[in-house]
Formats: structure tokens, sequence, C-alpha cells
DNA sequence: GTTCTTGCAAAACCTTTGCATTTGA
DNA sequence: TCAAATGCAAAGGTTTTGCAAGAAC
């Protein structure tokens, strides 16, 4: 519970643990964290350059990179492996943002579900393995309604 | 149960369906299935090449791409996502043989697991979602032993 | 003023493809 | 003989890096 009366947004936490870490504040980076705090769901490194393009900042390849690697490391975002080639990125949320992801197979669909009998499971699992557990992914392949048919 | 009175390993299954999909024989295929079959976790192709190199019989790495790739569409072997930047593949079992894997996100290594309730948690789950899902992947990442001191 | 940030271009890397040759049936 | 398999080299895409200029503190 927080001693502040209020609760903190992931933009919010995002610019704290960055400064405390030692970092200065910059644009490009402001623009990476934007989009993705609109995002409920993981983006590529190449669709955030090309979203940003379209909208009011621009930003290079290498910043996009670079910017999602820093997040990262502070573990203000987390990479979403679907078996499409690309890495995905999306925030962490720390109250009730957790989910995984459902990928379509034939037309390259990206879904987000939650399951709490999942996330039990998992961690009762976490307690009994030879790995001191930080993360998990979980990734559902199959096709969508529309791809019905393959 | 087989009609055959025996079992069938995974090199008997991958050359009969190869045989029936109109594949012919050949040394590189030959080459990568056999280590893939003396594998338990997942392997990515240029630890393939590598291994394959210093042994018995050289194989191109476009081979092993191209192999790699048949067997994935015949579902003889699965792409394996570790958040590692590469793609890892490993035979499919059918009898017993499904695991997930734990990844140290420190040293790279890779281990399998398996874990029933974990299994039915996914099979349950598998059937309220918008999606067809014909499989799944869990990767649990944290420190192995070696390197809990992060 | 010092350090972090950014963009650009080049490099590095994994993966795929084109083409000629060899091999299997 | 005909189709599949293979190796080599080149191409394609994504991601990383070097370096110089710009911005934050």
């Amino acid at each position: 519970m927080s001693t502040h009366g209020h609760t903190e947004t992931w933009i919010e936490r995002a610019e704290a643990v960055l400064s405390a870490a030692g970092h200065k504040r910059g644009g490009a980076r402001r623009a990476v964290i934007e989009l993705l705090d609109s995002q409920s769901c993981a983006l590529t490194a190449v669709e955030i350059e090309d979203a940003l393009r379209t909208g009011e900042r621009g930003v290079s390849r290498a910043s996009v990179y670079r910017v999602l690697d820093e997040l990262e490391a502070l573990r203000l975002v987390q990479r979403v492996e679907t078996g499409q080639a690309m890495v995905r990125y999306e925030r962490v949320c720390e109250q009730g943002g957790h989910h995984h992801h459902l990928v379509c197979d034939s037309c390259g669909l990206v879904m987000p579900f939650s399951d709490e009998a999942l996330e039990r499971a998992i961690d009762k699992l976490s307690e009994r393995v030879p790995l001191r557990v930080s993360e998990h992914e979980i990734v559902l392949h199959g096709s969508c309604h529309d791809c019905r048919d393959d």
C-alpha cells in the first residue's frame, strides 16, 4: 500500500526508476515510454519506430533499441517472444496488468489473456525448480476465429 | 497402442513421416536428425552446425536451416523461444517427452522441466480462449545455482 | 563543464534465398 | 531420368555499435 495516497502510474514509476538509476531525461526515451504506456500489449521495435515516425516525435531506430534495453534492464519493460522472428516489448505493470499471450500462427495476431489458476500453478511450481524464478512467460499458439480453416 | 509390438523411436518416426511426405534421404538431414535425437533439450541452428562440424559429418548452415524448417513443418521438431535472441529447436516426442524450459538469464543455461498441474491448467484454459490452441510454450526465467548472486 | 542522450551510418548477426552440382529412387 | 538434397555465396532483416553533435543537470 502506498504512503503517498495515490496509485503510481507506470510512467511515473518509470521516470522515478530511471532518475534513481542516474539517467537524464530525453525526448526520444520519453516518446518511447509514452507509446508503451498507451499500449495494452506487446510491440516490436520496428512497430514502435513506425508509430513514432507517424506521430509527434520521430525516434531513430538505434534509440528505440537503446531505450528498450535500458527499460528492460530496469525491469520496466519485458520481452515477449511470440515465435514471430522479432522480439516484442511491453511495459511491466506491478498491479493487475500481468498477462500472457495468444498468437495466431496464420495471421500473426497477438492477444493478451490472463488466468488465475495458471498463475497459481506457476507459483507453486517455481518453488520446486532448480532456478530462482524471477519471471515467466506463457504463449499459446493456434488459429484465431478468422483463420479457422488452415 | 502400436500394432507393431514395439515402441517407435523418434528417428524411426521421423524417417517414416519424411518418406510419406515425399522426401528422399540425404546425409545432411540424417546428421541433423541423429544429433537432435541425441539431445534432451533444445539447440540453436548455430549450435547444431558447430556440433556437426566437429563430428563425423559437417553440414552447411543453409542445410541446417532447411532441414529444421522441414522437420518443423512436419511437426517432428518444435521451436523454443527462450528470449536469447536465437530460436532453439528440439524434437517433438509423442509419448512422455513433453516439457518446458527454465532459462538462466545470467549464464544462458537452458534446462527442461515438466509439471502435470501446469498442463492441466493449460488444458482447461485452452477451452475458454478465443483461439483454437494447437501448442503452448512456457519459459521460466531466473538465476541458476551457479549464478545466485546478481 | 561533465555526463547522458541521440542520430546517422556502418557493422554484426542470424536467417533465407538463388543457383549450380550432386545424390537418391 | 527426374525430383529432391546440398553447399556456397549473396541477399535480407533485425539488432548493435562507433562516433560526433546536442541536451540535461
